[in-house]
DNA sequence: AAAACTTTGTTCGCTAATCAGACGAAGTTA
DNA sequence: TAACTTCGTCTGATTAGCGAACAAAGTTTT
């Protein structure tokens, strides 16, 4: 089968509107288009036709015969998303309205050779069509999220930090094989988390935001004008390595006072651990020893629900360095909206308090007047729903304009 | 005359595609369009029948008959570009095709009242069409440039620090007394140096770049997928006040260490001023006696020309520490491009090289490793070139698109 | 419960948009 | 000078798309 699924002009309007409402009459399409109904009938009875869309159901009447509801045909086949995670990749199978039906997560390790990794991803698609009684000829497109930056067009990592071995390893081409049918979209993981967060997340339809990610490293997606910003190289988005203090602590990019290096999972634990052994926190130390001596950041998680004020205070610290970082940024860019998400969010509002303070210091006031700072509600899914949500986004595509190629 | 000019799909396509190549055959709109050449010329037939396009020239032959070029009619009206800058109002009379016709400059202090500032402005247009010999019913639209946050779509400033008295007062309504048949759209200084840069300038056809003007204040306009970044408030771009050293000196804004407070050009001045008066730098001492004990950022820049290391020193600060902040503006945004202009830019090479160094030692390798940084060589004509580009913008408008209610 | 209205979606005839191809005009090349 | 190219126009033929009428399937009024 062709994919993408090409679409003439008319046809992709429809879609889109389709897109939009998740469900539709024809009189409504024959509404937000303008078009007279009976070219919107005859556009859908051949979208019917070629199976890409069914009528699905009845809707409420309105005073008059009741509207029968357009959907898209969930049997034309399967789309399926890849989140490669530091540590682990997730395999989701969703149908073609976005609906999860398999999700299956392993460990894995990125820093390993991608063939290595790439070939345990496919291992685990061919898993989760096995358990929904699926054919691998059934998939229609594929969503990937790596950890690194993505050269979007082509589907590559470029210079990415955390597996190098990745350097121009085509993961379309990999997938190609043993999927030729489907269509291959690669991101980087931030960018689809933003992806995730605007099409499922309360981030719908807001057209300037910043996804920010924080766990090992710190990351962002960036939105403008209501699209990713990717940047020239692919790499926008990566503020882990901005400079909070020049006098800071070397980070492994090379440089001093790195944002990641001295707000991020690591330097937490760090900090963590040193309070935990000088005795200025009772409860660290017990919590690190009840760990056979290893700090990690969830042991502060878990003392700053106890109340504990040295790891509040060093989720107050970081903080406060994330939200100066973020302050320039807001000046820079003026989002409407930040959404913080990653391991660290589950520190809870005192870090999102002290992010929220240090940006409202920094900041311009008309900048931060209608400026919202919250946890990503989806959070940990972000990048699931936003690996699928990228396969949809290409899985029909206007024949006029070609974008990549796929 | 009804303005902007409402086009239908068809018609916006072809205007599109004028704009592009400046000039334009029947045959080559077939070609770009997809059209059949007989729907193409019928079209364009319309199109100058309208009066909107000329034939007015013949192309070289390609082996054949000579194709007749075509061009938007510059006999249809002119457009206005009215530039307010912090001490001056420029404003410039143009044809459609963008020549500049008139060019008129006077000092002004956007501190007046609005309304005074306004009617001076309104003034200078009708002296240009005066020198032109031209009507104010002739003009067709009038683009605006503030040194302010603007909300794009209303035509209005929004808490802008140098002028509080514009707050919320609308340049368009007053310019629609004077000019009722020309539409009125008005932008941030800087987003309109950028895109004066973007069309006339080296930053043609770029998709991300940041323009940085760097005079009494710093500010950025912002190029993300080929468009201007306003931000959700319109006041995105505004880098003058990123924070360089918490222990920095008290900006106007409240807070400390500001870009602008540390690096701009009163910044520049009071250090040479201090490096006059103590005696470390004989050069400046003299050209301060000579100016009536008064510094300027211009007469720094004449001491580095003449060598004066104090100054150099002076200058390379300012340049390191608007690269530090670029630094971290690259890592987030990675642009291709960035392009420097304002009253600093004459202090020439030692500036960008200073600044040039400080973003390669702090962004990521990715994001440098084909950046340019340069000074935008339209430079100080870029926001004229800017007004012009911007009235340009909506002279012709897709009716299907309405986009801002001029 | 029948009649009158409403809304949805299809059918049908007509108009206008658009195409392919022929053609004349105006060049260049052999 | 003849042969070829390219540009732009013109001419039927086709088709896309509209409005209006209509059938289907509701709801509201009487």
């Amino acid at each position: 089968m062709k994919t993408p699924i090409l679409l003439s002009a008319t046809e992709a309007e429809i879609v889109r509107a389709l897109r939009r409402k998740g469900q539709i009459s024809r009189t409504q399409v024959a509404d937000i288009t303008g078009w007279s109904k009976a070219k919107t009938s005859t556009e859908i009875r051949a979208l019917i036709g070629k199976g890409y869309l069914i009528e699905y159901d009845e809707g409420v009447s309105e005073g008059g015969r009741k509207p029968k509801l357009l959907r898209f045909n969930d049997q034309i086949g399967y789309v399926v998303g890849i989140d490669i995670g530091a540590t682990n990749v997730d395999v989701i199978l969703a149908d073609v309205l976005g609906n999860v039906l398999q999700l299956l997560s392993e460990p894995a390790d990125v820093r390993q050779p991608p063939a290595e990794v790439m070939a345990q991803a496919a291992a685990l698609v061919k898993l989760v069509l096995d358990l929904q009684g699926a054919q691998a000829e059934q998939i229609l497109g594929i969503g990937v999220g790596v950890p690194g930056p993505v050269d979007f067009t082509r589907g590559v990592l470029v210079a990415p930090p955390l597996m190098p071995d990745w350097e121009n390893y085509s993961i379309r081409s990999f997938l190609k094989q043993d999927f030729p049918g489907a269509f291959v979209v690669v991101d980087n993981d931030v960018n689809i988390m933003a992806l995730g967060e605007q099409r499922y997340g309360d981030a719908y339809g807001l057209e300037h935001f910043i996804f920010i990610k924080i766990g090992t490293g710190i990351g962002s997606g960036i939105v403008s004008n209501g699209k990713i910003h990717r940047g020239s190289n692919g790499c926008a988005g990566d503020i882990g390595h901005i400079c909070v203090d020049k006098q800071g602590p070397i980070c492994k990019c090379g440089n001093r006072g790195c944002l990641e290096a001295m707000a991020a999972g690591p330097a937490i634990a760090e900090k963590a651990f040193r309070a935990a052994q000088s005795g200025e926190s009772d409860i660290l130390r017990r919590m690190m020893n009840e760990n056979d001596g290893i700090m990690t950041p969830e042991l502060v998680s878990a003392a700053c629900r106890e109340g504990d004020e040295a790891a509040l205070e060093i989720i107050r610290e970081s903080g406060q360095m994330i939200g100066d970082v973020l302050a320039g940024l807001v000046n820079f860019f003026n989002p409407s909206h930040i959404f913080v998400a990653g391991g660290i969010s589950n520190f809870g509002n005192h870090l999102l308090v002290a992010i929220r303070r240090a940006v409202l210091r920094r900041s311009l006031p008309l900048a931060t007047t209608f400026l919202q700072i919250n946890f990503s509600r989806i959070g940990a899914t972000a990048g699931n729903k936003g690996v699928i949500a990228l396969a949809l986004e290409y899985l029909f595509v206007d024949e006029d304009k070609p974008f990549l190629n796929v």
